[in-house]
DNA sequence: CAGTGGTCTAGACCACCAG
DNA sequence: TGGTGGTCTAGACCACTGA
């Protein structure tokens, strides 16, 4: 049930077991969960142990207090995990779509200004340029550009951008993304978009300009992408802040 | 400096000390903090006590942590203000222009099948549906069409839809709003948006489809909307969830 | 009233990092 | 080696809730 000779924490092994309640049904929307003191008799550890196990839960949306009744279980923000800030590919694969590649070119050169600006470097720094056109079941979907500090993302590879940047960086490098800006527009299509997606120009598009950053607050890739309207939405999610 | 008689969590005194420090700019992006310990020792508190201040700073991203060496400074998010759900009226403010409205039409109806199902409830329930442009600065930026439930968002008049609505809903009624879904997409613009907006027919658009929720996870409102593509670009940050 | 979550204490041992 | 954050304990008192 619980490990305490493990090397994974207790916190995360009591969370783990929840979160696993609550998939499989066991905990539905609503339910009151077993009171922490409960627990933490069941698991013979410290309530406070609990408590950094059930925190985690409700900092993630799975889970929420009332004070002087218990912990319930949230209802369910369905797709909570597509959500998130994603990746074309992780985007692409929720929606069921099988994601695509095809780079055009894949450079490592110095920044200039307005690249530099952006990502918070100084010019001449080295960075990744790459141009692709990212497709959806093997139809071109949208076309690409991205700036990618090479400081901080290492060792880039042709191969990597074949598969998912995102994963690269955090399996492969370790390195933890935090969150991203996306500057949303419509636009008509210029030429080299008409072009790259085979559209009239003047065809309206969705433009995205993202720029991402990692834990640290350090930004580490600028993105502008020009989706075909037609065969794309953008979703997202907000949360209300409180303050 | 930190006053344990007071009501307030000792934690949250910390924390404020801290953003404050920050915020001042004593602090600076990159500097490191003095140890837990050290805050522990100074403010006469537990260790632990300390860790809770720090923790929601972490989790709110004004501080990171590096395992063995001590705890840093984030760099500045300035966008933080715009980073929670806004209505049309904040994210105007924010944006350092000022909203307006010109109203077309306010209606109580009979919530027909379509609408019913989207905000989750019976056919023939009590709706108001709003029919408005949107002016910034005084010039029409948007075409929107709100669809409201009445049954949760009471005694709705003209003047609280001139003010803002998530006001009303939060101050007025004491509602807590939680989260909505938006899709946004690119598309022509048709005759009607055309008219309203005064732009040519085909002229992309920036549709906008949100539906909102309150805290007991029920939706209150469903919104359409039609920004003019060369006035409005949506802005939004996503925290990458790590699973 | 008894039970809940919210806050807090004063310790402890560990893995990691720098010098 | 000494300092850091990461985890954990076994208690404590509080305000709030429902019966």
């Amino acid at each position: 049930m619980i490990d305490k000779s493990s090397p994974i924490p207790i916190y995360y092994q009591i969370e783990e077991q929840i979160k696993a309640l609550i998939e499989s049904g066991k905990l539905k929307s609503g339910d009151c969960l077993p009171s922490e003191r409960e627990y933490a008799e069941k698991f013979k550890v410290s309530r406070m142990t609990v408590r950094q196990a059930i925190n985690n839960l409700v900092n993630d949306g799975f889970l929420y207090r009332e004070k002087g009744k218990g912990t319930f279980v949230a209802q369910k923000k369905f797709e909570q995990v597509l959500h998130g800030l994603t990746s074309f590919t992780e985007d692409m694969k929720a929606r069921g779509l099988t994601p695509g590649n095809r780079i055009f070119s894949f450079e490592l050169l110095f920044a200039n200004e307005l690249i530099a600006k952006q990502l918070d470097m100084t010019v001449r720094d080295p960075v990744y340029q790459i141009e692709r056109i990212r497709l959806a079941d093997n139809e071109p979907i949208a076309l690409e550009t991205s700036f990618i500090s090479a400081n901080l993302i290492k060792d880039l590879t042709k191969e990597a951008m074949h598969q998912s940047l995102y994963n690269y960086i955090e399996e492969e490098l370790n390195l933890r993304i935090d969150y991203s800006t996306q500057e949303i527009e419509a636009a008509p299509a210029g030429d080299k978009e008409a072009e790259a997606l085979g559209i009239k120009k003047g065809t309206p598009i969705l433009k995205i300009l993202r720029k991402s950053y990692l834990e640290d607050g350090k930004p580490f890739e600028m993105v502008k992408s020009a989706y075909l309207a037609d065969r794309y939405k953008f979703i997202a999610t907000m949360k209300r802040s409180t303050k």
